[in-house]
DNA sequence: TTAGTAAATGCAATTTCATTGCAAAAAAGT
DNA sequence: ACTTTTTTGCAATGAAATTGCATTTACTAA
């Protein structure tokens, strides 16, 4: 389980009480959590703008990643250990579930693409979209 | 070349100067093009609310299709012609260009990807952020 | 060619979402 | 407990998208 007061501390950020709260929310689910959702949960506790500072603070600490769906809505995700500051390491493949529209970080690599000539790539990202595990055995039972 | 005429005709939409011109525009070059771009390009011609419709009726057409950026921007670029009504075939690799921000359609396969045990996708994408060709030959020169 | 009707456009108003400035509150260190 | 620095919450602002409606434009049939 992730501990969010050692997160904060080992990432030079005060300890606040919105700060944790933010990690645990997102710590619930395995799946990614979208910024609505987020202020839906924490709306009452936390300040609108309180909350997009600290998801900004997140991403640019390599806390957070943040992923963009496909209707241009930022969903959130905690980072593997081997994000650094400014340097995130999520090239795993994310996975949209087209029914419950939740957003998985899956264990699986980003194949490598050879590019045309030309092109130089830094990064490559990797979304699938359908239906998630727990929207099938939902379905089947 | 494409020709404007002959797209609304076979997708049954009315011959408006604005649909062509939006059209053309985005035919203009090889890379999708911004929102906000088009806009700009276009603002003095077609009212804003018009180009939002224009583009919301030619992506659920299947003439355009959208491609979201990192900053949840949307871009268009032509669809290929296998596309129909509600069903895109856009799973060729995106390259998004982070010197000019411009987003190519790469004619690149993404890449089959296994998924885990119950979940099941029904289309991946895949896109690269790097240098694009023209601005990796303007930093030669 | 023209009249009728169905659809698309442009404008104004509204709504939604994100950002900025600043005073008050809360952390961390002494 | 006191001081300094950072964070928070509120209000105001700014930007982006959406809706309603009157006007204009495209298409069809006489």
């Amino acid at each position: 389980m992730i501990d969010p007061a050692n997160i904060l501390r080992t990432h030079d950020l005060k300890h606040t009480k919105q700060r944790v709260r933010v990690l645990e929310e997102i710590a619930l689910d395995t799946a990614a959590i979208s910024q609505p959702e987020l202020e839906k949960k924490l709306g009452k506790e936390i300040d609108r703008v309180t909350l997009y500072r600290i998801l900004n603070t997140y991403e640019d600490k390599g806390i957070l990643h943040r992923i963009m769906d496909m209707n241009g809505t930022a969903n959130y995700a905690i980072c593997s250990a081997s994000c650094t500051e400014h340097h995130h390491h999520d090239e795993h493949v994310h996975f949209n579930c087209t029914t419950c529209f939740k957003i998985y970080c899956l264990e699986v690599n980003v194949p490598r693409i050879k590019m045309p000539n030309g092109f130089t790539a830094t990064t490559v990202t990797s979304t699938a979209y359908g239906i998630c595990e727990k929207c099938n055995s939902s379905a089947i039972h």
